[in-house]
DNA sequence: TCTGGGGTCCTCCTCCGA
DNA sequence: TCTGTCGGAGGAGGACCC
């Protein structure tokens, strides 16, 4: 399997069997560092790291040029310029790789309505039914691959196989900018010669726990009784990776999302020990929330807060409103209320609002006011309204009047929920 | 190595009611 | 009425993914 910077790739012949399969998974190539490329091509060839923040900034992405250097995403941009000194640094900009994706996405809807995005530069494709309009999956695969580079300029690379998951490790073997193709008979053996760590769900920890047993390969995990495995992970970990080891994936594509909660973080560029700014940053980041749970019409039942202390112990807590609200002044409120009840022993260097348990949601994600301005206008309104005459007595119709019309407005695009691009 | 941000899922623990 | 048990819900924290 490759480590990340292309080597150890593995591609699949033209004529490769693709017997049994229907799932593509389909992942940009260093997706924002491709497309800082495009806008710039006098970066082309050059090592690039796209990160931000000075000083506690980390490698959202990496050019290949600079992963042979050992940059990774994840890894502090200080640590990453002392592996590759001539490395250009560039802050992302998410607008640019939005714009980007959704094209691309536009590309692959254009081949098949079952499409699942899993973040902005990867997504799964059941082709199963797309036979008799473009060919085979493995020939689908290919021209996914064309048309990609032909209408955007970037490369991906593509798994194809029977299940999502082997689809997934498959995508991942060939990168960058290759294609394999994993048929139903050949998912055993493929399997069998990956390590570990390549299965869905099985991170540094759960390495660490089934290496300390021996387990190092996918084909241990076949050797190795369930009882084993739930012991060393846990019975739902141990259960699932038993099966992802089989080729035993029975997830279909998923065209539809619903969201189960929507929060917002922030580090600080230096800890904080000052009660009032951190309040007013939760009030801040409570805003945001209530922001984006009005947009998709979410309201939520439970609102937590998350604190990360200068040696990065995260504290959290949480709490079940009486009433569901998507009111930044209450999220604020209750956020606050949660935050007086952690005791800190050092300043801070994280402070999160989330809300959870979201329930409405009839918007279809997309923002009906754009103008933040406004939804403090109405919030304060409509908390003014509620303190003099109780809650039950006003609603947010009655003091705005007729919804405005969705699609005269721009949406706020969702943020990227992948910064590296799956180019791991 | 000195560790972002957004999100999901799982485990463990506690509390509460039947 | 009191006590023990059990299951569900809620909360805290951690691991993982991208």
């Amino acid at each position: 399997m490759g480590r990340g910077d292309g080597t150890g790739r593995i591609v699949s012949a033209d004529d490769a069997d693709d017997t049994g399969t229907r799932i593509l998974h389909v992942d940009m190539d260093a997706f924002y560092a491709s497309v800082e490329v495009l806008h710039d091509p006098s970066l082309a060839g050059r090592p690039l790291i796209v990160g931000g923040m000075e000083g506690r900034g980390v490698v959202s992405s990496a050019s290949y040029e600079a992963r042979r250097f050992g940059v990774r995403s994840a890894m502090s941009v200080g640590r990453a310029l002392q592996l590759c000194p001539q490395a250009i640094v560039v802050v992302p900009r998410f607008e640019r790789y939005s714009e980007v994706s959704k094209k691309v996405m536009g590309i692959f809807r254009d081949i098949t309505p079952l499409v699942e995005p899993l973040s902005i530069d990867e997504a799964f494709l059941d082709v199963g039914g797309a036979r008799r309009l473009w060919g085979s999956p493995g020939r689908i695969g290919r021209m996914v691959r064309a048309r990609v580079l032909a209408e955007t300029g970037l490369t991906c690379s593509v798994g194809v196989a029977a299940t999502k998951h082997v689809a997934k490790i498959a995508s991942t073997a060939s990168k960058p900018d290759g294609l394999l193709i994993v048929s139903e008979a050949e998912t055993q053996a493929f399997l069998a010669s990956r390590p570990v760590g390549a299965l869905w769900g099985v991170g540094p920890k759960a390495v660490e726990a089934l290496e300390s047993r021996g387990i190092r390969m996918v084909s241990d995990v076949l050797r190795t009784p369930r009882g084993v495995l739930d012991r060393a992970l846990g019975p739902a970990l141990g259960a699932r990776i038993s099966q992802l080891a089989r080729g035993h994936d029975p997830r279909s594509v998923q065209t539809e999302h619903t969201e189960k909660s929507i929060g917002h973080e922030e580090t600080f560029l230096e800890d904080v020990a000052d009660m009032a700014t951190l309040r007013s940053e939760f009030r801040r980041l409570a805003d945001r929330v209530a922001g984006r749970l009005r947009a998709g019409g979410w309201e939520a039942r439970t609102i937590a807060v998350k604190v990360r202390l200068s040696d990065f112990t995260t504290l959290s807590r949480s709490v079940s409103v009486p009433e569901p609200t998507n009111v930044g002044q209450r999220i604020g409120d209750v956020a606050i209320e949660l935050f007086s009840k952690i005791e800190l022993s050092q300043p801070v260097r994280l402070v999160g609002v989330r809300a959870e348990k979201l329930v409405g949601g009839g918007f279809g994600g997309m923002a009906l006011w754009d103008d933040d301005e406004d939804w403090r206008r109405v919030d304060a309104a409509l908390d003014d309204a509620r303190s003099r005459f109780g809650r039950g007595a006003v609603t947010r119709a009655s003091t705005l009047g007729p919804r405005r019309d969705v699609n005269a407005l721009p949406t706020n695009p969702r943020p990227p929920r992948n910064p590296d691009a799956g180019d791991t």
